[in-house]
DNA sequence: TAGATTGTTAATCGATTAACAATC
DNA sequence: TAGATTGTTAATCGATTAACAATC
């Protein structure tokens, strides 16, 4: 992914005026996005707590965004909020999806069957954003053809197959270091562009192809470094 | 955490010559302090697979972050790199270190031995960075006393006097929403300030306590994005 | 030497935020 | 109405990056 030249302002040249909807410029900026995304999390969870309404406050409570800066992001877009209550829950949430043109459903192929892999297939992380895990895949013959949930482990030898014919977006790698490098080389083959990777290596893709290494001992010597000082 | 007053620059007010290591400054910016634990991951990678010497322009293709801007970041705090050859692997995983003040030993308690909390415990991620699991916590009466890896799991009910025995600065959430929030509390109470929470839930806590949210859903969202557009 | 890569400058651009009028 | 919170302005400050001399 290339960073250099994503940094048109949102919002930035329009020019329709009494509607409360802007149209969503060609790209948002890499911070814009992130932070929406964000929001979207929180807003997420926020519905499954019944709640209806969220402040700028609020939000800014539980991202570590400030709060005017949150306003500034989403007015941008259009005038979602109401002055003196706040931000309708869902209202945001399918904005924020239109924005970030994730409204629709995308499908993942995961690979490894061990603890992690378990523990993603099962959980609704990404359920809750609308992308599916609709294949298993493990490299121990014993372990294909067995259940993970509602899904049947299958052979790494069908990547290139499934990945047509599920209509794969996302290849996410709960795997050992060894067996990554590997199988990163199989989704690419396959057409895969966005890799999420478990594993402990550091993967060789296209530069077409975007890896994103999960790191939560970074986001801790992160945490730890302000708590220290 | 607040983000208000952390934005002195790095290096600012430095006062000596021809040292090769210039002091830390009292605290890195947000952004500085992200990177540098960015750079420490892809480094501690490198290592494990041999390189001894690796250059701006390679770390910039594993992190994404422009190779103009790291060779800035590490400049700030010495000179650490050989024009022409790169910089050293074990010599900036050290110095990388330094400044962050995260050379030591750190205790974490990780808390649900489901899937998760297996893998978790099974991963050297967080021992990589010099953080210990040194104890499992499970509610169900079933699990306590089972063994995960070296570990035996113990009842939540002695978080108080495992977080003072043994030291814990961290605690990792690996259980089931409805649990969260009252471990969390618990772990507040017994004085932990950094809360790992790999939950469903928004958790609730003093503005002294950090609370950082896994989000790989988040962050896929994000790739999708730059992908779709 | 020739090639490579750092360290650093200088200029630009975006992010950030306090403050407040508008308004629910 | 009184209180709360948005939407927006204006000003500042930091992040980013191209380019290149220094030097291994």
């Amino acid at each position: 992914m290339s960073v250099g030249d994503l940094t048109k302002p949102h919002g930035a040249g329009d020019t329709n005026g009494a509607d409360d909807t802007e149209p969503v410029p060609d790209r948002l900026s890499l911070g814009v996005a992130a932070r929406l995304a964000r929001y979207l999390q929180v807003l997420t969870k926020a519905k499954k707590e019944g709640k209806e309404t969220i402040s700028s406050q609020e939000l800014s409570s539980f991202t570590q965004v400030n709060s005017t800066q949150i306003r500034r992001d989403l007015s941008g877009f259009g005038k979602f909020g109401k002055r003196g209550v706040g931000y309708n829950v869902d209202g945001l949430v399918s904005q924020i999806r239109k924005i970030l043109r994730t409204a629709g459903q995308h499908n993942i192929a995961l690979f490894g069957a061990g603890h992690l892999g378990r523990a993603i297939a099962s959980s609704d992380v990404f359920a809750d954003h609308g992308f599916r895990v609709v294949a298993i895949f493990d490299a121990d013959p014993e372990k294909v053809g067995t259940s993970v949930g509602a899904l049947q482990v299958r052979d790494v030898a069908t990547v290139p197959q499934v990945v047509e014919d599920e209509d794969i977006v996302v290849g996410v790698l709960a795997v050992p270091s060894s067996a990554a490098q590997t199988l990163a080389d199989q989704l690419v083959l396959s057409g895969v562009k966005i890799i999420f990777n478990y594993s402990e290596s550091l993967l060789r893709v296209p530069p077409e192809v975007t890896v994103h290494t999960s790191s939560p001992a970074v986001d801790l010597l992160y945490a730890l470094y302000f708590y220290l000082t």
